[in-house]
DNA sequence: ACAATAGCGGAGGCATACCTCCGCTTCAAC
DNA sequence: GTTGAAGCGGAGGTATGCCTCCGCTATTGT
């Protein structure tokens, strides 16, 4: 149940040749990335462009819709928590599972785009999902294999387990911490 | 830690007395529950109006801001929700709680708004809130007397982490359940 | 240095939502 | 019945967001 590395989904934007050009792809990704992770999946594509400080043609010339820029944020995401995967392979079972799911929360808990991606259909989505999967499968399976996590619960399982999770309001960041120990506990076998 | 029966906070909205008025009082609010119910804390008062096959005008008459219309449709789930506390007072301590909670997340599941309004802030949210506790907490006071229940688990936290699944998208009915099991056995004294 | 051309920005048309205002309608008290 | 007033609805002003289009600018290859 291998998976080919990571074939970068066709996103049908590319990196301009113009250095100026460039500059302002770059600029507005990043003011996308921070824009979505402030306001959702549908903030103003306009305020976008104004973070950038580009006009909304070059938005539009860069990304043609909103899914191609929103697309393209998320992929850079997903790369980064596939690749914290790696980070924990030294550790004994449980603690790199639960490590890499903490990262998990901590990582996408303030970027309200990212949340409600998990769970959008597209074959963009469907295929950064399977990259997560691939990543962090491993670790809940060397776990139940130890012997610490039970056997009835699947990835998928403790992956929405943990988004619900991120996905919820805290009145601070221990309070968040305590209850994802309480569902961690939920699924350590007893 | 008893609290007054129920103050019927101050929502400056009444019930009009004519009888046609009335009724268009009532058919927004059906309409503003199911449109809350589908789209969220921020659906559209003009398809609200719509929805409830009267005007604009009205609606702003009987509500004049969107907020009182919120709460108005808020109070009302909110004391249907405290109801079922009492439904359950005759179960065992922790299949009291289990019980209550799972109706928690059934109701509330479909109900975008509510679940978006749990978090927010204002006087009478704050007052619904009061209320839910006055009539959840003692479920698990009672499940943590009897040994059941962690004892380093407040009713704040429980809630959180419920709502949190609440929230989160499950493939079926039947992942969203094993999951709030996993979820509900983390609490559980082991 | 100089085209040629890729890239730029934002004006402006369209849609949607908010909210106010006021002439008309309907109720209910007498 | 009559009539005063409570209630009605929606036109229309304002704001915001989406997206297109096109005259101007900056870059790059020669």
């Amino acid at each position: 149940m291998t998976t080919e590395p990571r074939t970068g989904p066709t996103v049908a934007v590319r990196r301009p040749h113009r250095i100026d050009a460039r500059r302002n792809f770059d600029a507005l990704l990043a003011a996308a990335r921070e824009a979505f992770a402030e306001k959702g999946a549908d903030a103003s594509l306009e305020d976008i462009a104004r973070r950038a400080g580009v006009g909304i043609g070059t938005l539009y010339r860069n990304f043609p819709t909103r899914q191609d820029l929103f697309e393209s944020v998320y992929v850079g995401e997903v790369e980064e928590l596939c690749e914290a995967a790696a980070d924990v392979a030294g550790l004994p079972p449980w603690e790199a599972l639960v490590t890499w799911l903490r990262r998990f929360v901590g990582y996408v808990a303030t970027k309200r785009a990212i949340y409600e991606a998990l769970n959008r259909e597209s074959d963009m989505f469907r295929a950064c999902r399977t990259d997560i999967y691939a990543a962090g499968a491993p670790l809940l399976a060397r776990a139940q294999e130890a012997g610490e996590v039970r056997e009835d619960a699947s990835f998928d399982d403790v992956l929405r387990l943990v988004s619900g999770i991120t996905g919820a309001v805290f009145v601070d960041e221990e309070q968040r911490a305590r209850v994802l120990g309480f569902a961690l506990d939920g699924v350590r076998v007893r």
